[in-house]
DNA sequence: GTTTTAATTAATCAATTGTATAACAAATAG
DNA sequence: CTATTTGTTATACAATTGATTAATTAAAAC
């Protein structure tokens, strides 16, 4: 019997391939089903390179965590960045990106639900969700201020932490319920839901965040 | 050498004490370290009882799951249903009661976050998240709508729902992080947070829910 | 007090788990 | 083309897992 043949990748790339792998079958199995052989195989080697690239099991774990957050609050921050638009329109992209896919998926909620149950007990863990969270909130931060100013509402940096706070807590709230939907309500309605709430939250006038103009109008794009 | 002298208890009885050992053991380990012996034990008995109750262990964690959801929306409406008192002093109690313990515990958060993992691919628990979260929902649009007609606001069923959906987005996000509290802020401005974002969701006077007569406090004081 | 019932224990089982190690082979250097 | 390095495979292993069964015994029934 021959052996199996395979390829010799980087240690970065098979780093990577290994952690999704990880997510992949976490996903797909919960965590207790994420098995050493399971995750390798869906990896495409096998059992020895767990040891080989990350000393043990645990560690492959959290440092599949950490590969997901990251994910997480980089698509968050870039949804909004990557633009040259008004405040407002900056804000409800994010918002709006938040409430939809690939942001608002299924299997990334429950994959971020799953580790959270570990955080409360793993100082690595804890340190990851933490990290994570503080990115959240700053980029809400610097999303909201300039709004603020815009419409004259009181924005000193308590108040600016406040709002975020509190639209950190409807986003993620929304996004968890949404995306693992009941059937109670469509996911389509988020999106709108999450733009309303959110004006009414920063006490800015109704419509404000709604009327931005959405990403593609040709009219105001000069480069 | 003695067997283990033990007591024979009610069907009730030693199923809701191994009910109980498993949350704890879930909690304290997550789920991959919460082993039917470690469970056992916990309770005080012997592995055999598992297949005795349950037939064998994922049922057993199934019903454990019913019931800490039981648990959380039995506390959550009873907080704000046993009392005789204005809709808008039974809508701020049901707001505080959720962003203070007993109900907002790390404990708690993070048996719910662990067990939601599962919602996605185990159809039992996919039906105990659904039936909570339905249970949660109406209890928030019974206690919305007569502070919205209160208050001349719209009050259709479609707008108490909508407005459902948006506070209880609110307050499962802030539930979550402020419980696994990260350090970047304190839990205590939760409760205070959480009712003036509701009033703004609801489009009602700033304060109405605030001072709303709160459960023992002689008077109000002015900030 | 005696019998009956079934809740509970204690022990065993096969399967699966994470880890460790030696043999192998793919890429690299000379 | 040969030698060397080390990423990768294959296998073994001890520990732990959930499940099963027969033996016990607490409590109820008579």
């Amino acid at each position: 019997m021959s052996r199996k043949t395979f390829q010799r990748l980087s240690l970065d790339d098979r780093r990577r391939s290994l952690m999704e792998a990880t997510l992949t079958c976490v996903a797909r199995h919960g965590l207790h089903g994420a098995t050493v052989r399971r995750i390798t195989e869906e990896a495409g080697v096998t059992v020895g390179l767990v040891r080989h690239y990350f000393g043990n099991k645990d560690d492959m774990i959290r440092n599949a965590y950490a590969y997901l957050v990251g994910q997480l609050t980089a698509q968050a921050s870039e949804s909004a960045k990557h633009t040259v638009a008004s405040p407002e329109t900056q804000l409800a992209r994010f918002l709006r990106a938040n409430m939809t896919a690939p942001n608002m998926s299924e299997e990334k909620v429950s994959l971020w639900a799953t580790f959270i149950g570990r955080v409360r007990h793993d100082a690595d863990f804890a340190e990851i969700h933490r990290d994570g969270y503080r990115e959240f909130l700053n980029v809400l931060e610097t999303l909201i201020e300039p709004v603020l100013i815009n419409h004259q509402r009181p924005h000193s940096i308590a108040a600016c932490k406040r709002h975020a706070i509190a639209l950190n807590g409807l986003i993620d709230g929304l996004w968890m319920e949404g995306a693992l939907n009941s059937g109670l309500y469509g996911q389509d309605i988020l999106p709108d839901l999450v733009i309303e709430a959110s004006e009414r939250l920063l006490g800015i006038p109704s419509g404000v965040l709604a009327n931005a103009q959405p990403s593609q109008q040709p009219q105001s794009e000069v480069s």
